[in-house]
Order: structure tokens, then sequence, then C-alpha cells
DNA sequence: ACCAATAAATGAATGCCGTTCATTTATCCC
DNA sequence: GGGATAAATGAACGGCATTCATTTATTGGT
């Protein structure tokens, strides 16, 4: 991984003379067939082995274009940063585009949870869309007054909420069934049946509204 | 997994006859075995064979107290809960009870981020140093005056806020480079640089106590 | 028209992984 | 001491990401 990666976009480099075989897919058609791989078989399915497969091509040409399969998942990555809504920021009030934003990233990214570790510690450098994303959020946090030196922090914590909320999302409904500990456990047995008559409905969605809005509150309250 | 796991704690069943040959290490053994390993080697040196030989044992012989590497994964999750400070709940003021738990929760699963994923899905049911912690969590929040149907939905929005801090703990400083990009980014690289003087510092702890601030102040007023 | 250079694609091989299974070994009750 | 029980073994399996020497196709320069 601190191996001398080509630099997502050119595979090694483009010297002087002769041209190669015509190539059968580049970093494009891989992320496509990746992204398509994941859909229909999850992340499980998604192995070098059936993504050249997908290509009709042998795995080992695979890293002709790439130079790994965590190459492949940042590939991934950027392109379902391009799907997350930002458009709000430059025509709503900034509580409302934030949660717009915040909605559509957590909504993209709950099934993507796999990306999230890799997303979380990958450097934006060379990312182009995860940068325009950025870029665009800054500029609605400085249009609503916050201090520039407030927006990173900002930023920082939302994407902290959305991407354990993403998570979040994909819990069963039984995760608080407390079973035959229940006993022990009175006080938040009885907070979790409270939630509604059908038990084990897990509270994902309204709590990730109500941390929303209280995130929103709060940092809203640093504006000038 | 969905198999018929020989819910943790017992490993098959005790008949009447007859007793088995001395067991070299029990679950307690194997998980104290495998959180040394992972804090030495990190969670790709957590491997089944490593595992096996740091216990002494043939691989194939911890099959007969684990059902597979999640299992183990799940036995480290709880041994880690149990390290988890709640006490706060039951002696300070409801902010700083909550502050101080999530501090120390997001402190022990940044360097566990491995098993976020497994514990933002899996039931709490036979887990029951999480649940004690959700007990004096939910204890706390009742005593803080919080409506019963409320607490839930706010220990979820504050644990995946704490998840996803605890990825962010783990990037690297540079993570805001926006390299040769930088010019098509201005508004954001310059909040960037606007954190400090020396670039690339990375907030991750000033963002955890902002985003942290913010949601005690917005669910706080949930209180009755 | 050919040749040298270039890169893409191949297929075989490597090493590691989690997991299974028939078998052996040790322990205890009766 | 015999029979039941479970733990431990070692060999095997299939799948995985990745490497590498080799072949194939394409091109620009002469």
């Amino acid at each position: 991984m601190p191996a001398p990666t080509p630099a997502p976009g050119e595979t090694k480099a483009r010297r002087r003379a002769g041209r190669p075989m015509a190539a059968v897919l580049g970093q494009d058609g891989i992320t496509a067939a990746a992204l398509e791989l994941v859909i229909k078989k999850g992340y499980d399915g998604l192995t070098m082995a059936a993504l050249a497969r997908s290509l009709g091509v042998a795995p080992s040409a695979l890293y002709n274009h790439v130079s790994s399969k965590d190459d492949v998942l940042k590939l991934v990555e950027e392109d379902l940063m391009s799907k997350v809504d930002f458009g709000g920021f430059s025509t709503l009030p900034w509580e409302d585009a934030v949660r717009q934003w915040a909605y559509s990233y957590r909504g993209i990214f709950a099934r993507h949870t796999p990306l999230i570790s890799v997303i979380a510690v990958l450097p934006v450098t060379d990312a182009p869309q995860t940068l325009a994303m950025y870029e665009a959020v800054t500029e609605g946090f400085l249009r609503a007054g916050f201090p520039e030196q407030q927006i990173i922090p900002c930023i920082v914590a939302l994407e902290a909420y959305i991407f354990g909320a993403a998570f979040d999302a994909n819990a069963p409904a039984d995760i608080f069934d407390s079973g035959k500990l229940a006993d022990s456990t009175p006080h938040f047995t009885s907070a979790v049946r409270s939630l509604g008559p059908e038990r084990n409905n897990y509270p994902s969605d309204l709590a990730f509204s109500m941390g929303l809005d209280a995130l929103i509150a709060g940092l809203g309250a640093l504006r000038d």
C-alpha cells in the first residue's frame, strides 16, 4: 500500500515509441464492472477473479490497470462519491442543505459499508469527486457564516456521524433483543419495548434524524 | 453465520457419561490470546493459524471451542466492551457522564476499527458485557429525565457518532492534502490551511469534541 | 515494408487463508 | 477396566490476491 501506486488515472507512464495492444477495458470499465458486481453479489462477491470474469479477461490482466484490490475499492468509492447530493449548499438554507447532504451520503454508503473503513482513512489527494464535494460543502459553510477554522472540524464531525449511521442502517430489527438476560437489564429492556407494540423494531431512521437535528443545531450555533 | 452457533458460552452440550481430554484452553484463553495477538500484530495478524500457534495447538483444534473466526471477533468485542467506562452515569451529571462514556468508548474502539463492522450489526443477545453497558446508560438517561421512548434512539445516535469518530481517529495527518487539485478547490484548501501553521494536521480530536458537545446539547434538550 | 518498442493479456505458480473431517488421544463415570 | 465423551491432530480442500515469464497485438520510425 505504501507501494509506488501509479497515481490513479494513469497506470505507468507514456513514453515515446510504439503503442500497445488495444486495452480491453481501462479503469472506467473496471470501476463500472466492480460496482455492478457489488450490487449483484455484494462485497463478498467482489473478487479479482469474479471481476476479471465479468470483463471477459484473465485475473492477472487486471493488474495492468490497477495495482491491487484496494485500488479497485478506491475507484468504486470515488464513483459513489460523485453520486452524493450536495447541491443544496448552493440553493438551500444551511440547515436544509446539511440535512439533504447527510441523508444522501448515508443512503448511499449504507449499502457500501465495507468501503467506509477505506474512505475514512484515505487521503483525498487525487480523488476529484471527493474533493468536489468537500469544496461545495465548505462553500456552503462559508456562505452560512462559519469561521473558516471551524469548518473542517464540523465536516469531520458530520461525516463521522454519517458513517456510523450508515453501519447502523444495516442492523437487524432484533439487534436489541436482550433474550434470556432480559431480567438483569430491566430498564434497557423496557426502553426497547417502549419503542412500539411490535417488538424488535430497530429505530435506525428515527435515531439518525434525531442525532442529525441535534448536530445541526449544535454546530449551527458556531456561526458568527 | 445463521448456522446453529452453540450459543457462545458453551460449545456443544453436556450429556451424562465420561469426560473428555482436558481442554488446552477454553473460550477465555482464546479471547485473551486473540486480544494479545491483535495488540502485537494488528488485525491482519489475527489469523486462525497464528492464534492456534500462540496457544500451542493445531488450527483445527480451535473449532472445538469456537465455530468460526467471526466467533473469535465476537469474543474480543465482548471483552473490549467490558472495558468501556460507563461509571459516570451513576455519579455525574448526565452531560459529563455522556462525555466520559463517549471518550472511553471511542478511545477503545479507535484501535479496533475492524470490529466495528461486526458490532454495529451484532445482536446483543447473550452479550452480557454489552448489555450491562446499555443497562447502565439507560438508567443514566432515565435519571436525567429522558422520556423512555427517546432513550434508545439517543443511544443509537451517540453510538453511531462514536463509531464513526473511532474510524476518524485513525486517519493520517495528510488526509486532506488536496495535492495538485488544490487550485480547483480553493475554499476547501484554504479552510484546511487555516487549521494551523503546520499544514496537514488532522483535527480528529477537536472535531470529536465539537460534535459531541453539539450532540449532547441537542439531545439534552429532549428531557422532560 | 519491416523492425524495434511498447503495453496488454495470458496461464501457471505461489503462499496464505478459513474451514472440514476422519482419526487418534486423553479423560472420567460406572 | 470398558465404554462413552470430547479435545486435539494432520491432512486435505477450495478460494483468495498477487507475481512472473511469456506471448500477442499495436504502433511509430526508418
